[in-house]
DNA sequence: GTCAGTGCAAACTTTTTGCAACTAC
DNA sequence: GTAGTTGCAAAAAGTTTGCACTGAC
């Protein structure tokens, strides 16, 4: 699906939904999606208004705030935590997937592992339904080990040099 | 192990981290280290400091904050945000464990399955070294599912007597 | 015309920071 | 004695709220 078919979809899911519930269309909540659409995986609150902004559609944090809402209830948009950040992605038809976030860099990536959805999915929960999950993993990505070693490697060269 | 033995071991594992650092043993890090171990599971910030304030033991929000984080770093406690609140938990020698959140009653409970950490250790990531995770589960707890059947039995009945 | 939505400012919550006083070592 | 710690108060960051005005329906 290009670009241009998926905004339609996700705008016509979206306006079925306010509509559903007696919302309006107003011109911020639609450019809002589209913004969102547009951004390829997860960003917080302040890059969403930073995009807004370049695109000269000024919207305040209120609206923002209540759009994003209402994306996350309408399906279209998923929230989530990532260490003290929150972070928002359009999960509408997008495949499932999870973050891995480098402690050094701070760099969040995403990976997909399907055999880990179903287990995840055919797991025994205590007195519990699961509808869904996020599973976050932290740990150092390969360019920061590369970066690491090299550091030491520096150290310990003058270190033989000291002596 | 019981309590008494628990916190003598953890106390020592603290005070071994903070010597190692050139780290002081203060009253207010050793009180609230021995509040922790015996909060069976995870609390907030706030809890915390009223769980102090009962022992008549006042410290400051600040160096509540800076002992939580020695913690983390002794590796005595780990972090995570749950929803919009970030919980700690005493993880020393607990086992692996992962949080169920009911979406309607917002309780949160634990769960431990040893396949499903398989797996997760197990997956291959991209270029990037796994260390620690975390696996948030959203969903419905039993008593929910009870309750909101017991409550669309009570409007069933209503439209019937109204008819 | 009506009522939901917007924008602003202010409030609120949680966390961080600067600094003087204190105290563990 | 001295450097790491504490507590306060203020600042900062992120989010929510009250309210008058606007505009989608």
């Amino acid at each position: 699906m290009d670009n241009s078919a998926l905004q339609e979809k996700v705008k016509s899911v979206f306006v079925l939904y306010l509509k559903g519930k007696g919302g309006r269309c107003t011109p911020e909540r639609l450019e809002v999606l589209k913004t969102v659409v547009d951004i390829p995986s997860h960003f917080k609150l302040d890059t969403l208004m930073e995009l807004l902004v370049q695109k000269n559609f000024r919207v305040s944090r209120t609206t923002l705030y209540n759009t994003i809402y209402e994306l996350e209830d309408a399906g279209i948009v998923s929230a989530c935590r990532i260490g003290h950040d929150m972070y928002y992605e359009m999960s509408f038809e997008r495949p499932r997937h999870h973050h891995q976030v480098c402690t050094r860099c701070g760099r969040i990536t995403e990976f997909q592992n399907i055999e880990l959805d179903e287990a995840i999915a055919k797991a025994k929960y205590r007195r519990f339904t699961m509808a869904d999950y996020t599973l976050s993993v932290y740990g150092i990505c390969t360019s920061c080990v590369t970066q690491m070693r090299r550091e030491e490697k520096k150290k310990k060269n003058k270190n033989i040099n000291k002596q």
